[in-house]
DNA sequence: AGGGGATATCGACAGCCATCGATATCCCCT
DNA sequence: AGGGGATATCGATGGCTGTCGATATCCCCT
């Protein structure tokens, strides 16, 4: 961690205080990307608004109106940015939201 | 509005709560990709932290290493999405952050 | 009026991404 | 074992986007 004051010389920006560090804002934006698609949000919305708080591919497929693979793709990277827990039941594939994942990207958003 | 009712009889998906709506997805997935982007992240954060709440792009070219122009275009992205506020004094443009418009998209991912 | 500095716009280019059809994989049931 | 259904992966494609240099615009100062 570079100290405030070092980085008040380096760059010449008064800063009252510590701006957000490059590898924060990296990851922070990995994860904003995955929620910065319409679909995404959609399907996030219908997870969680399902009875017993999971749904399977074949359940969003229509609600979404795409294709099968797309909505597969769409919940895969939803779950690798940890917004999504994937379940596997016999031949279907339960989701669920993560407890708690929406609301730590939040508060990073607002806590800077 | 559509009914509850009629959506689950519609889409046969059981529902336990209204999900997002489309338009809703669209609109907050149109302001999270202004906010998925590490540069605009860090501009974000600079402009936040910076001596009376705001900079101009000259202070900020340096810091985030990248060239006017680029900077110019994400500082607009940032505009146009409503999270910065341009202020044109004499030959410097000033941004800074608009008051709340983090908290209102922060409150708009967790609410549903 | 003219010059210099700060910012915005333009055109181009490379890389990423949403979407699809086709196909592969996996699981259950008979 | 084999068939059928649910899901994941692959390959291709069109569109979007981050980046830059060059240029235009605007403002101040002399």
């Amino acid at each position: 961690m570079i100290p405030l004051s070092d980085m008040n010389a380096a760059c010449g920006l008064p800063l009252v205080k510590e701006p957000r560090s490059a590898d924060d804002a990296v990851d922070l934006a990995r994860r904003l990307k995955a929620l910065a698609d319409p679909t995404r949000l959609l399907l996030l919305s219908l997870v969680a608004s399902s009875r017993g708080g999971e749904a399977c591919v074949c359940d969003l497929t229509e609600p979404v109106g795409l294709a099968q693979p797309t909505v597969s793709h769409h919940l895969k990277v939803l779950t690798d940015a940890g917004l999504l827990a994937r379940d596997q039941r016999g031949a279907w594939a339960y989701f669920a939201v993560v407890p708690g994942a929406l609301d730590a990207i939040a508060a990073r958003l607002v806590e800077a």
